[in-house]
DNA sequence: ACATGGTATGACCATCTGGTCAACTTTTAT
DNA sequence: ATAAAAGTTGACCAGATGGTCATACCATGT
């Protein structure tokens, strides 16, 4: 019998990720209030005393997966410099969004549902990396403004634009799915969404069409 | 001593007009499960038990804050047909539903924690007449594209497009207030982010600028 | 064989949950 | 004045809440 070494493959590794999967769940749903220890347990199937052997509490559990979220958003986020060509950065902007709303919607509701009660574990992240990101982001889509490659629109509220309309497609699925009569959004109907924005954003920015298709 | 009979101004009225505020608050916060009848009696100022006395149940509470802020939303929707114009129409929607949201933020957070855990108390509302609404108005969309009147896109993504980037301003009004550094929004930055949004959109689908300024 | 360190979990605790109820005061109608 | 109706509230209940802890299990190295 040999046992398995593989990093990740041991008990902890892999109840700890059963434990965050189910708990994304249930935080989303519910918020942090709303969810208890004893639903996430179950959405594990473990019991409750088991959860809180790995993740230490409640507070904890919703503290890390948050971090998680703010990781994957963080690796998400490219750099660019005014050099670059305004509609391939904002469409691949939009699709990098829309690619993080698709693979993590449960991380994106968890996220939703925490501005939704104001943020309180939050404040420092907004106030602090994601200010500055947006900041440097806005200031070279002044720099383009000025150079006559897109319309003087304010920066801040385009990025704002291109946050909601993603992030709509992970908090609202329920009201998208009942409006449209599906039982979830495949594929193509994520093409064809990301299709729609970039043409109706970019056009509307007044940003040239990407020399490449 | 003349007692007042002006009508809404009983003991009944008057509570609970002052619970409903407060329910709205601490439900739009912290969803339905988060929310505790201790915390919204609290906040209205009155015994636990008053509240009960007034609204029978929690559930009852929270399905009465819902249908409320549906009867709010339905009162917005205005009639249209194929011959008003595309500019005029859009940008009334999509100033109608800015303000809406302007006015009722609570009520936008709350309707957004109903639909973040699958909107248990609103499928047959969006299933109905929601859905029947959005179908309207997405078959004048395309009667518009096909007379060249607007760009031929899909108007269910429009309408899910107009609705996020307006909702967004109420449901992540802290990520908004921590990245710009404000204390809130006024009503400049709301008009001025109204006038960004007609402007892009519009333009985005092709739609001709209103004739009427 | 045995010690060791991680894993597992039922029993338990103080506090909070939504809701009921009986007792009480205030307002209104006659 | 008086009775009926409306309003008010503390005490209370059964069940859920987050969290602790002692005990048991189990694979490993020696």
């Amino acid at each position: 019998m040999t046992t398995m070494k593989v990093p990740g493959s041991g008990t902890r590794a892999r109840n700890e990720s059963v434990i965050l999967e189910a708990a994304e769940r249930i935080f989303a749903r519910h918020g942090y209030r709303g969810a208890s220890v004893q639903a996430i347990a179950e959405a594990a199937g473990l019991p409750k005393s088991n959860v809180l052997y790995y993740v230490g509490s409640k507070r904890e559990l919703y503290v890390s997966l948050l971090e998680r979220m703010m990781a994957r958003w963080n690796a998400m986020l490219d750099d660019i410099d005014e050099d670059d060509d305004p509609g391939e950065v904002l469409e691949s902007f939009i699709r990098s969004k829309m690619r993080l709303t698709r693979q993590h919607p449960q991380g994106s509701r968890l996220f939703a549902a925490e501005v939704l009660q104001g943020a309180p574990f939050l404040q420092s992240y907004l106030h602090g990396e994601l200010r500055e990101w947006v900041r440097s982001r806005a200031r070279i889509f002044e720099r383009w403004a000025e150079k006559g490659l897109m319309d003087p629109v304010d920066p801040v509220w385009l990025i704002f634009l291109i946050w909601s309309a993603t992030q709509h497609y992970a908090d609202f699925e329920a009201q998208i799915l009942g409006i449209t009569d599906q039982a979830q959004l495949d594929d193509g109907d994520y093409r064809a969404i990301t299709d729609f924005l970039c043409q109706v954003i970019l056009k509307g920015c007044g940003v040239r069409a990407p020399s490449a298709t």
